[in-house]
This record gives C-alpha cells, structure tokens and sequence, in this order.
DNA sequence: AAATATATTAACCAAAGATTAACATAAAAA
DNA sequence: TTTTTATGTTAATCTTTGGTTAATATATTT
C-alpha cells in the first residue's frame, strides 16, 4: 500500500522533531508544521490522510485551526495532541469533529495504534459503492472497481491501478479540461517535475488502448492538462 | 430506532450499577455480568450490539474473554475499561480486536460518544449474506456447510475448512472484486505477510480444482484481491 | 531561437503473486 | 499409546505486474 500522508502540527521543536521521525520510521510520510498558520497553509497544497494537530500553540491554537481544516475537508481524520486532561476540552475537541484524542505524555505505539485503526476505519467509510465505477466511453466500457477496459468483439483489457484512476479521473471529465494538476494530487498523491512525467507516460499509454475507437481521444491542452473528447 | 443491547462485564458492583444506569439512561438495555465467566454465559445466550469488558477481574479476564467472544462472533464491538496505563495491555487489548479502549477513571460523556460511534460505524458496515450455504459456480455445486464440492459424473471433491471458506467468500462474490484483506481478516482473523503467502497456496489449490470447466476462474487484480469469474 | 511543456519508448527496480515443497500440528485410526 | 492422515503454515524460488526514471524526440510559447 501507498505511503499515507500526514500532517503533523506542532510548535514544540524537539517533539515535533521526534515525533515526525518515529511515524517516518513506521512507514508514513510526514508534513510538520510548527504552527496553526504554517499548518493551515501546507493543509492548503498538499492532500492528507490524517492531522494530528497540537491544541496548545501561539497564533492559532489546534481547535482553529481544526475547525478551518474541516471548512475545507469534511473528510480528513483530525486527532489532537494535548497536555490537558479537562472534559470540556476533550468534549470540545470532539465538537469541532476530532476522531481522537491523546494526552501527553502518550505512549508512541499507541498513537500508532490510534492512527492505523483510524485511518483503517475511514478507507472502510468511503466503500458502500457510493463512488462510481463503469464509464461509457465511446464504444469502450470501463469498470475501475474490477480494472478493465472492454471493447465490442475483444478480451477485456486488464488496467494497472494507475491506469484505471487516471483513466476515470478523465472519464469524470469527459469532453472537458482535467487539470493536470487534479490528477497529480489525487493520482500521485504528489505534484512535482517526476510525477508529471510519470503522469506523460501513462496519457501515452491510455492513448494507445483508446486509438481504436477513432472517436475517442485524449488531447493536450498546454500548461493546463489533459481533455477526454468524445465524439458523438 | 430499537434500543440496542450492551453486555457490561464489570466485577465492581458499585462501578458496574452506575454505569449500567448511565447507559440505561441513554437508551441503551444493558446487561451486566460480574465476572467474565458469567459474562461468557450471557453472551452466548443473547445477541449484543456492544460488549464493554473490564480488563482486571477474577477468575477470568476481558483480554481472555475477548478472546472467548470472538471465537463466536467476529463482528460484535468490544470496548476495554482498564484502571492501568500500562502499554503492554493497550497493545494486547488491540490486537485481540478491540475497538476501542477507555482508561478509568474516564468521562461517560466520552464513553457514551465513543459507543454511538462504535454502533454507527458497525451499522454502516454492509454485510454479506453469511447463512448461504450452497453455491452453483458453473458445473460445479458447493455445499460449504458438508464441505465438499461436486462436479457432473464425479465424485464429490471434499474440502478443507479453509478451502472450503475461501471458495465459499469468493462464490460470495461471484464476478465481482473479493479483497484481499476481505479473506484474511474473516477467514485467516490476521492480515499479515504470512496469512497472506498462506491464501495464495488455497487460491492454487482451488484453482486446480476448478480447472476441470474452462468456463471458471479465478483472476487476480493485482494489489485488491480475486475474482471468481464465472463465464455463462 | 531559447525556454518550457509534452510524447514516446525502453530500461530498470520493486512489489505482488504463483507454485512447489518442507515443516508443524492436530485429529483420526490402528 | 503410537502411527497415520489431514490440514495449515512457512520457506524458497520463480514469474508477473506496476511504476519510475532516463533518453530522446517533438511541440508550443515567449
């Protein structure tokens, strides 16, 4: 599975430091942030998977910055850091929609614990087939969930994972501009020059499964992204 | 919506009444057992949408009871209530299944949120049909409860237990995507390196028998899980 | 024409899956 | 009880798949 991205907001520099590390060391990419502002903005670029987020912080303390973050992302599972032990902050955190709550001192492993179960959980929310999966597309029919591309009169073609999202993210967009960029943060989870040209390679490929039916293409719009026509 | 039953296994009487009135209170009917023997016994005699065990009782303890509970039933919440910190017993609560695990003294009001959420996200969780138990997968016919699987003018193929749950989950999901993780987490209760390796060498098994009608299969997708495909 | 963006192919590496066999353990039979 | 047999796990090995990067070519914009 892919690496999950977290966002770690704490103004402590040496525990933010060692904390970062050991979820590092346990196979999730961290984004630290040593304030609620900082946290907000890197919130803002990036596409995360879990915040764990300091309550006690100068500027912004963590319950702000929870309640801008939900503004934005209804999803994202929060969890908060605090040294109080207080009901009414424990309430209020869960008011402001936390998924957990850890006072510290805490035990690493079981914040660990915490995390997977938690993120375990939402990837288990987002199931119920709420999200579509089969795509009309000209004279192809794609099914994302099963991962195949079939045409009239031929064996099915078996799509890579990435394939099949970028494939669908274009579907989602027929006839329209989808912008590179979307692909990038949802697809590759990361928008940079390597990631971009990983992406060129897979727009070559689509293309390739797609030249059958010459009223699907697949077309570049400069400096913008990619366009699914269709014709019909 | 109907009250929904919560088995409490409590050995302090004092604790254990209050709490059962709290939850009363909250609409909820609960049964209270006061050590984990008894707790086993109600349980077995009753369908519970909760349990929340305490972890230091005589005679038996919540970590074996647990452990007794989910023999019976794997889907049933379990909630730990623990007097120790102790890292050890948070981990050992956790990976004997616990959903979640409260500290005391602890806040009813945080307790009972965290119920409502267990109870929710069950609820929310889609079940298949798990009383089924005879299948047709092209020519052949399983019975998962004999164990054995029939081909036209042969004799019956017996089964093994594993064999037999996984050809049963895979039926289950005929045609369509049976994660992965579906199979070891029901069938195997672990999802590791090893009880993955360990479903790969039933899937060849399986495959060898159901190689007999060119008209079935079982295909992977790569990094999700099988598919049964059953051509018609 | 220089810089930037996109296209295509191929080489490479890592992860996931398939298969067979060895080993361990528990249930059944002798 | 000891011996078989059935079942399941672990190991070893091989194959396939998926994804990134590099190399090179072609477009597009400034």
């Amino acid at each position: 599975m892919e690496a999950k991205k977290i966002l770690l907001v704490e103004d402590d520099p040496n525990f933010g430091a060692v904390l970062k590390d050991y979820l590092m060391i346990n196979d999730f990419e961290v984004t630290l942030a040593k304030n609620g502002m900082e946290g907000f903005e890197k919130f803002k670029k990036d596409t995360f998977d879990l915040c764990i987020l300091d309550v006690m912080m100068p500027y912004k303390d963590g319950y702000t910055l929870a309640r801008e973050i939900r503004e934005k992302n209804q999803e994202v599972p929060i969890i908060f850091l605090t040294a109080k032990t207080l009901k009414e902050d424990v309430l209020k955190g869960y008011k402001v929609g936390a998924d957990d709550y850890l006072n510290k001192p805490f035990d690493s492993e079981v914040l660990l614990m915490k995390i997977k179960a938690i993120i375990q959980r939402k990837a288990s929310e987002v199931k119920p087939d709420t999200t579509k999966f089969e795509f009309e597309i000209g004279k192809f029919h794609l099914n994302s969930k099963l991962r195949f591309l079939t045409y009239p009169g031929q064996e099915p073609i078996k799509l890579s994972p990435k394939e099949c999202e970028l494939l669908k993210m274009l579907a989602l967009h027929e006839n329209d501009l989808m912008p590179r960029e979307l692909a990038l943060t949802k697809i590759w989870r990361d928008d940079n020059y390597f990631t971009s040209r990983s992406m060129d390679v897979y727009i070559a490929k689509l293309r390739k499964f797609l030249k059958q039916d010459e009223n699907v293409e697949i077309l570049n719009i400069h400096g913008e992204g990619f366009r699914l026509v269709v014709k019909k």
